[in-house]
DNA sequence: GTGAAAGCGCTAACAA
DNA sequence: TTGTTAGCGCTTTCAC
């Protein structure tokens, strides 16, 4: 059904049918209710695409994910897509997933959609982001702060403050020969996870930072090299939680308990890391807040590219569950 | 830019970049080329939403989750809608995840969308299936076929063939005190399980089949309880894995072995289990080619409502992963 | 093989 | 307060 029979069929002309469904424009109360009573005795539903067509308000987003494909990280890819999920669904929008690989791009330069929500992998996203600005209102979820632009915002995690937190909780427990498990060299962790260490008092020696993978088997080799040491480390930080399992599981292949032999702390706490035995600490990041707080950002750029976006910052923190305990009495003299 | 803009930036009729743009309607190759050519330099792209309004061609399907919000099925969730991600993309599509709850219907309703994905929970979803595919291609996804009804196809986890294979497995290698956690009791995992035992001699033993909840701790305790009667379980199947993570915790804290004193079974074949010790046999479902299927099905009831959708089926397998053992010499009489 | 024109269903000026 | 009308950008007959 039209508007133009729906209209007929009521009596009365389109556009008071129009005005009663957006509220805009002058209309009666009476007619207001009836229209609406009445739209739903005939199940009349306005047309989408002719509504955008003629420039409607947003009602569709996009989210596409960059970078690496999910892994252990399944998690992340569901809990960050439930938050901008119930955002939208809070301000009756619907989530459009684009597919990987700048699927998002064709979908906003056809106008299918009219905001989005990058969730970037590596450095080159921000320039796919700066050129879907250009188009739409989008929103950048990443780990720094984006140079403001025109209908741009972004959201990141501040990746320090659980670092920080991790390094002081293994230095104040006496730990001081602590390894690192991947991760770039540039990783935020990282670089923040050794000078809160350098602070303490502690240092993370080079041949303790490792780049592993991202796998579980990627974290017990690593792990395994290391415990083969001269002088093992007494702790470890992952910078992934299957990372950590790999390493928890490489501990145990050598007869070493966790934490009395070696404690073990992960990154990102996804649900795994409380199966195992112990339970493992982990750096926790609420990726559903940030799916939220990315739809908030973009619904504050919507009015135009005038206003200044404010790039929002969502922190991490050390969840201890009992994989952190004091270095075990030095087996080698040091 | 518009059709009729760019049309006369390169000096022919809006109708001719039609034509190019679909290869449908007489068009000369030469012209066809160079529209194409020129729309790649002018970077021209036609407005979705007025394609849609003059009804085009299918390009966005709706994706719905109903039932029961994801648990450790996160799984599930992801890998479903990877695998209707991945096919739709492969045709060009685009995927819209509606919001759980109906919103599927707003999208259908206002022709937004051009086919729907339905993830059934329990039996009501199926009268929305049939409602929907009343206003366009519906494929639900469920665990029976559906009733072939216009428009209306499905495919569905065939649950029989995996029920079966533990019933076998399990009675083979000499288990006979066997229990079942979790499941409605018209489910046909235990419709099967119990059917198959009895095949084999065996039985399922009206205490030993518990309904269980759908986590961990209902797991535990489930199992618990189980294992503190008199003559308890040698071997578990959980018609859900975080079930059997429960019932493995369960046989931890009274000191039993597993395999050795008790064999333990999962359904659904979720990560987790491997990271357990021993990794945990279970029954896999691959959700990611049940997305796959779902949309193969959509497309071809696209051409129209004439043609009978034939159901899909999937089936379950059994894959041992060590969990499974004889059972221990009895320790009371029986 | 190509162009002109009608119309998809809706919204927003402008009239009444 | 309500109705009339002119497009929004596209596809598709129908002429040429």
């Amino acid at each position: 059904m039209t508007i133009k029979e729906f209209a007929h069929a009521i009596g009365v002309s389109p556009a008071t049918v129009s005005r009663a469904l957006h509220g805009r424009g002058r209309i009666s109360e009476t007619t207001r209710e009836m229209v609406l009573r009445r739209m739903e005795e005939l199940a009349y539903t306005p047309n989408h695409n002719a509504q955008r067509l003629v420039g409607a308000r947003t009602s569709i987003v996009a989210l596409e994910f960059r970078g690496t494909p999910p892994l252990l990280t399944d998690f992340y890819f569901t809990q960050l897509t439930q938050g901008v999920q119930e955002a939208l669904q809070a301000r009756d929008c619907g989530l459009l997933l684009a597919a990987p690989g700048g699927a998002v791009w064709r979908w906003v330069s056809s106008r299918a959609v009219d905001g989005v929500v990058l969730v970037g992998g590596e450095g080159a996203d921000y320039d796919a982001a700066r050129r879907i600005a250009g188009r739409a209102p989008c929103v950048i979820i990443g780990h720094h702060p984006v140079n403001a632009a025109p209908n741009l915002g972004s959201v990141f995690v501040d990746l320090r403050g659980g670092a920080r937190q991790v390094a002081r909780v293994l230095t104040d427990r006496g730990h001081r020969r602590i390894a690192f498990l991947g991760g770039q060299s540039a990783d935020a962790v990282l670089t923040e996870f050794r000078s809160a260490l350098r602070q303490a008092g502690a240092s993370l020696s080079p041949e303790l930072a490792v780049r592993a993978g991202r796998t579980i088997e990627d974290g017990f080799q690593a792990m395994d090299v290391l415990l083969a040491g001269p002088v093992p480390p007494t702790a470890v930080f992952a910078r992934r939680d299957a990372l950590a399992l790999g390493a928890l599981a490489a501990a145990r292949r050598r007869g070493l308990r966790v934490p009395e032999d070696l404690s073990i702390v992960g990154h990102d706490d996804v649900p795994q890391v409380r199966l195992t035995e112990p339970p493992l600490s982990s750096v926790r990041v609420d990726c559903s807040a940030v799916g939220a707080a990315a739809v908030e950002i973009l619904f504050q750029l919507l009015p135009g590219p005038e206003r200044p976006p404010c790039p929002a910052a969502l922190h991490t923190e050390l969840v201890d569950r009992g994989s952190i305990s004091i270095p075990p009495p030095p087996r080698h003299p040091v």
